[in-house]
DNA sequence: TAGATTGTTAATCGATTAACAATC
DNA sequence: TAGATTGTTAATCGATTAACAATC
């Protein structure tokens, strides 16, 4: 008699789980305004997505609705959550507290989806015992002692690229296996390291080509 | 005897262009170091990508390497700004200069990609009037006025997320084309102005999520 | 009940990869 | 020439959409 916990499908498609951090903004947002239910292609609407899309992406994690009635928010809120791991804080470590690490301690945001910036790190004399928002920036030398210590497993890194890939290969050996990474290199990680980049400059080239061709086929 | 200048595939895939402001980014650490000449395999190995899409990729655009031999570094790297539209420096608006702004206007990537913040704005009275990085930062009444006088196509969006669609309204009405949305919530806009959206929650999310599925998978 | 909406299957669409002649 | 590598076509793979029985 096999009754084990089905495993929801491995093979999630990554559009779908980015997805997923789209429908928890909305859903969020909406709870905000009071409503309690949400059809797929209301949500969808709001979202730029079909309604088919919606579901069948839901679909991959479970049954979450009500046939005539729709999803309710709340609810959808705290699957999604689940799915996600965000049901539950996350510890973090921020590396590279310069302007950009700075601002980052700074953002409210991170808290409010379920992360927290436990531990800060920099090399420069000019920063190292400094506090932000409460926290005190270490030296990025004690970083694999107080990582191991607080069991921390995601690292922003937020320094300058050139210094990324050695920050990294400390990161790994300190146990490490998740990588928010804003500095505009690729980084060098075992398979068994996920990474995440944020490459603002290049985030802003995908605009500046999608004006561009807008402005090419309207002529 | 029709000899339009050849429009590029105009049904150019979102994902090819991300990669297009990778190979880009590879491409000038490679020159960096002194490389002259790359092949798409080496290239693709570098950034997980097969050799195959590589190729595909470029032939969406021309046809930039030499069989035998590969691509020409700087070659490609101008071929790939041109595409982009980075072969020219683009001015952009920032608007809302707290914690986030700041960092941005500090951030030196911009530049060297082609991107030059020339006017910066604000509402609070604690920061109008200041200046940082050589810059003074307006108040948000005065932007349509500014943008329209420098001419002004990209606008980066800090503020807080319940101001965010109030500033997106005067910024379309400004004559902006373009925003980079730093700001967690969905934008409404008019068809005829692009976003890219950088959700700092949300990749955290995408982050915690893989590395969760990896924690389940290795059981 | 009638109307709304789900979950799911099958059909369609689009993107990636394999393979290879052409080229240096 | 032999070896390397491109650009491109056709085959494969995967993701999105349409359609509809089941459900509230």
């Amino acid at each position: 008699m096999t009754s084990q916990k089905q495993d929801p499908d491995p093979n999630v498609p990554k559009a779908v789980v980015s997805r997923l951090s789209l429908y928890l903004r909305e859903l969020q947002q909406l709870l905000r305004v009071g409503r309690k239910t949400i059809s797929s292609s209301k949500l969808g609407s709001r979202l730029g997505v079909t309604d088919a899309q919606v579901r069948k992406d839901f679909a991959y994690f479970g049954q979450f609705g009500y046939p005539g009635i729709g999803y309710r928010c709340e609810e959808l809120v705290s699957e999604i959550r689940q799915i996600l791991g965000t049901d539950h804080t996350w510890p973090a470590a921020l590396i590279g507290c310069g302007n950009l690490g700075q601002a980052l301690l700074g953002y409210r945001g991170f808290g409010r989806q379920g992360f927290q910036v436990k531990l800060a790190f920099d090399v420069s004399p000019e920063i190292v015992g400094r506090s932000f928002e409460g926290l005190t920036v270490d030296h990025l030398d004690r970083m694999p002692e107080l990582v191991r210590e607080k069991e921390i497993r995601l690292a922003i890194l937020a320094v300058p690229a050139k210094a990324a890939n050695e920050a990294v290969e400390s990161l790994v050996q300190a146990g490490i296996t998740g990588i928010l990474n804003f500095a505009p290199v690729t980084l060098n990680l075992p398979k068994s390291v996920s990474v995440v980049g944020v490459d603002l400059a290049m985030e802003l080239e995908q605009l500046a080509f999608a004006v561009v061709q807008r402005t090419n086929s309207s002529k």
